[in-house]
DNA sequence: GATGAATGAGGATTCATTCAT
DNA sequence: AATGAATGAATCCTCATTCAT
């Protein structure tokens, strides 16, 4: 695929991202989405196989992008503690930045027509993290909780919160992200 | 409305959150929801205004089960931890004792269409809970965080781990539980 | 039929007049016929056998009214020319008085499902002035033209007029209606 | 839009045309608009918006149409009688030559749901009508009524008459065609 | 590769009519 | 007689996908 051709697979992409997390899967017509996007209806075909296929990779396209985001700064045998702050804060900051991707992931994951495969996919990406949980286990550094109970405690209230500012509930300022992240520092230290 | 239709329009319900935790919101159509209902597609039409009414009216009903049950057993007096405590398991026990609702919910709540008077009219359901946060905070027992913060922290965790369950992705057993309640009480306490 | 029945379906024949010259035939649900007759759905079964029935009732009655109303007034050895004008200012109040009528009147003669029988029916009302024009020829007051040319060019004038004084294209006064009337009996007179 | 598009978009139209005078608007599906005119439903709305705006683009189809006709032969320094007789011959013969226009402009204008801005549009094409009246009574070639007094006179009659004749009430040959143009000069001239 | 007109199956909703009460 | 809840066929319209250009 040239430059050109990059550029009107990513548009499409981008197109997708605002409508759907505007109107809903369903509610967003593949007409659409090409409008937005600058091509053709028929183009899209020419760069997904169908509607299902473009949210997929649209999927794994920001599941990738987080998971390159989240671990930047990290090095091996960096503190774990540290690790968790950079990681958390990382996690948080693409989001915030970016937040119609959380939106759409949101979205997906919440759907039943959500492909396992394409979850378990994306999974991947996030390798490093469960590494990083082994890691502090074992120095003591964070208590013996199965590994989606720390995610769940450690994950969940970050989108939680970002969609909550979203909706203009609350404000997440400078203080308040350091007390949430020492709050959630707090549930998983041992 | 005499008991007939009252079981009636208790059917439709349940036939919708069946099919849409199954399906989706799209993905089901009202003919099909009649069908599983027992009833003649007009019907649901008696009961409900059209589709997106019939959506609003289950999300209410569930949070005002959900608001009901979470509340028992609490007492005015109550330890602030005791009344945390027991919250936390009430509202873990409706879902998983009722994981479509939760499918249900979560699906709605992420979707652009929710309507946000809908959702801010559930959200009264739980104002005994803000109430307790206030005393608890006034108590010194937990940290003085945002209202919405304390709910991420406190709350967002449940539904995680109820869906990761739902996928295989762990059991929750009793220990476990155990653990993931003192953690998330690790993150608000004082 | 008692009084109290006859009270019913003339509720009905005026509920339907109303609604559907506001908003035509098939935009007329029956049931909201019922609600403006004040009477339940099924009742009006009771008294018409469908909603073709009920239209051509209507549309009977109207015409019945004014066969009525068009000859008060004329008496058999009347001079022409009195006897027509009376009965051009007889219709002309008539419609004036009930516009109602006409609307609906002409969008039933307009619309393809105007049953032939009904029409032809309604005609019988006019018998007396077919007899009055074979007269008036006879005498040599009027041009020697087919009925319906007759028609046409006396009675066509007036329905249309009353329906742009609707449409609020002109106001049909005392001395308009007297030219107007002048200028019909100038197209036939001999 | 190109030569096949045109085509079919006339098709579309004339198919309407046909099964609504046929049918009535409410009584004659798009699909089966669709399926007389050669397309897929779904074809319609790439030409018209909805049902309602492919019936009032075909009545200013028609009107238009009508507009060019009446005025075929008028020229503006033309004796006032003469450019009359044209006018009311050139209508005549156009619903004459194409009594399903007829029908269905009726059916609209007496219609409730009836745009009025459609109409209003509509009568913008007989401009020089409106002209030409102004001069024929500045010249005291006819009375001097309010304009629509004499559309009532000259035109209703016309309309009338063709549905009468469709209805096999009358036969409209020469020899009466003349004599109603007389009677119906008779009516407006001075 | 790119287009966008065309397709036609599918879905939400309405409404004439029936019938148990 | 009167009701009005229930029915389900019918209708308008949308939209994923295809394919001739």
């Amino acid at each position: 695929m040239n430059t050109k051709q990059l550029e009107k697979k990513e548009a499409i992409l981008q197109a997708t991202l605002q409508l759907i997390t505007e109107q809903g899967f369903h509610a967003t017509p593949m007409s659409q989405i090409a409008k937005e996007a600058g091509v053709a209806a028929g183009t899209i075909y020419l760069y997904f196989q169908n509607k299902e296929e473009l949210l997929n990779a649209l999927y794994l396209q920001i599941k990738s992008q987080l998971g390159d985001v989240i671990f930047q700064g990290i090095s091996p045998g960096m503190p774990v503690r540290v690790a968790f702050e950079k990681i958390w804060y990382n996690g948080l900051n693409f989001y915030l930045e970016h937040p119609l991707n959380l939106l759409f992931v949101e979205q997906y994951d919440n759907s039943p027509f959500a492909m396992k495969g394409t979850q378990e996919e994306a999974h991947k990406y996030f390798q490093t993290f469960a590494e990083l949980v082994e890691r502090a286990k074992y120095e003591k550094a964070i208590k013996d909780l199965p590994e989606y109970v720390l995610y769940a405690l450690y994950y969940a209230p970050v989108t939680f919160l970002i969609k909550m500012q979203r909706q203009g509930k609350l404000q997440l300022d400078e203080a308040t992200l350091a007390q949430t992240f020492q709050a959630s520092w707090d549930a998983i230290k041992l």
